[in-house]
DNA sequence: CTGAAAGCGCTTACAG
DNA sequence: CTGAAAGCGCTTACAG
């Protein structure tokens, strides 16, 4: 055994009485047909015997490869994507990848912690979040998935899987869910992001309330924060034909839209039903606790993360749509009277 | 040039005119009196012309390193240890680190994700948040530092560094500035949670309060959720002589505080003042907007890994303490009457 | 079916 | 002050 403590494939090989080659290839699966039977079940006894872990850098040395793919995010502050990060170190740990993360553009991190910066790590991928394609330039060759940025453009040759939000869905979710109640004018908060999430969201709102017979939809947007989310929801509440409830695009946009109700002596939900997005843990802190569509986060890390470790080994994954789930809770009713 | 396009060192010692050797020497920095200054800046030069970065996994595997250092917190799910983690990643990034998170003990994930059992990553050191130096116990060897961990008996021979809030200062200024609005009947609402932060906090918290002519501390504890803390502040504000003042162990206990005061017709802050800690997002979501203890998140984990990289050549780092801030908002006012 | 050998890109004694 | 050489632990042609 090495010195370390830490035993390598000789240490297997010869406790194995095979050779270095033999145990690379019974470890690495690529035996069948190479080494016999017995040989190889001879191996991994040994290898389970002695503790044995390949060291990850000879690996990474001889295949030119680094075990590590970059997130790319548009922003860290926002509470949506701690969870997408869980959920694709999680399955990439589990294959021996690691995840470094990186904001683009570049939030209010120095030109240091951009990814085109002093980047020192190598990456084999790029797992890109609520983004266009495009930001990608820099990154051609790298094999990348796009999350949460709606279908695109092919890159010039390669392919670029996808997985997604049932974005739509959820919006129809919410329509039918206020109509059910009784609403027919119907505000809605959106975020001013250019991102496929919300301009997505956006439309499908818009033809799901001009479907409902008498259906009205307003619109005002705002960023996603709760002074901006605050100011765009009473320009709703002042404007003329009051909408009965309001559709935020993101439950911290909600919290503004609470704060313009009360501020108009409005009570949620007897006389303005409001409606969030994502289900953080603000939607129950919230009094009272919001109605949302819940947008499983780190079920998006991990299933693109499965998707990029399929294309790196050579495989083509099929798009993905995850659903998201209305909850419904305490803040939306039928309109008064 | 190599094939796949990267220069390797290699190239820079024919840019250079030199040997292999001179360039690691003179790029790891170990070259003075070893290299003439001139041969030195050639060197540099050629690296530069080339755009040369070092192949971490050769170094790596020579070294017998893995560059990648273990983040362990109690959750994931809290958003206090999402910006931990953003400041550890960036100061270790710079040093061309990785950082990999796992929960300890394990959370709500499985134990293939535990730091103890399939951890394919070797790490070189341990940046631990918010537990006992015991926890560390199957890492006996391994560098590490306390987060937010209190003072603690040294580990059997090495020296553990530490980085901790100002906890009790923290509670001292949430005393005084309730007590210079004229409270004197002051609730705990205090996290069940064992770790130091909630011991501290609590024992500066009683010692404030017990310093006050006339102050009375009654207590109630609760786990870290917006239910479980509406209970906890309920069985507060229904005991014999309702405090005037509410002191929650976190902003989402607040929360929960929040709610506790509206079942009971009770007005923030007319009636009842409510302070919490951290200042995360959902402090300024809330209403009326929370004055809270603003805890440097990212500092922490940033100041970590500074003392971390520090210690793993061969330093000494000096224990650190961040001073929190109380961010004075709208929840709290003088005493009813 | 199995093994000996080369080589990935570094760093570090060692020799000069 | 500088260079030739060994070796970290793997994987993969290549030879048998």
């Amino acid at each position: 055994m090495s010195l370390a403590g830490r035993p390598t494939s000789k240490d297997v090989a010869q406790e194995a009485g095979v050779s270095q080659s033999t145990v690379s290839l019974v470890l690495g699966g690529k035996w069948e047909g190479r080494v016999s039977p017995a040989t190889a079940r001879g191996v991994r006894d040994a290898a389970e015997r002695l503790g044995y872990r390949p060291n990850q850098a000879a690996r990474n040395l001889r295949l030119g490869t680094t075990r590590t793919v970059l997130l790319l995010v548009p922003t860290l502050t926002a509470p949506f994507f701690g969870p997408v990060y869980t959920g694709a170190a999680r399955v990439a740990a589990r294959h021996g990848f690691g995840v470094v993360v990186s904001t683009w553009p570049d939030d209010a991190a120095g030109p240091a912690d951009s990814p085109f910066g002093a980047q020192n790590e190598a990456i084999d991928g790029i797992l890109a979040s609520s983004m266009a394609v495009e930001a990608l330039g820099d990154f051609r060759e790298t094999p990348a998935v796009m999350l949460d940025s709606g279908p695109h453009a092919p890159r010039t040759d390669d392919y670029v899987p996808t997985v997604d939000f049932g974005v739509a869905d959820g919006a129809r979710a919410i329509v039918a869910h206020l109509a059910g109640l009784g609403h027919r004018r119907i505000g809605h908060v959106a975020a001013a992001v250019d991102q496929w999430t919300f301009h997505a969201r956006g439309d499908a709102l818009s033809a799901a309330v001009a479907a409902l017979p008498g259906g009205r939809l307003t619109r005002s947007a705002c960023a996603i924060d709760v002074t901006s989310a605050k100011d765009a929801a009473g320009r709703l509440l002042d404007g003329p034909d009051r909408p009965t409830a309001l559709v935020c695009d993101d439950d911290l946009i909600a919290a503004g839209a609470y704060k313009a109700a009360r501020a108009r002596g409005l009570d949620i939900p007897a006389d303005l039903s409001v409606t969030g997005v994502d289900d953080v843990l603000l939607a129950t802190a919230l009094e009272p606790e919001l109605t949302t569509v819940r947008l499983p986060a780190e079920e998006l890390g991990a299933q693109g993360m499965t998707a990029l470790l399929d294309l790196l080994s050579g495989g083509h994954p099929a798009p993905r749509v995850l659903p998201g789930e209305l909850i419904v809770r305490d803040s939306t009713a039928p309109p008064a009277r």
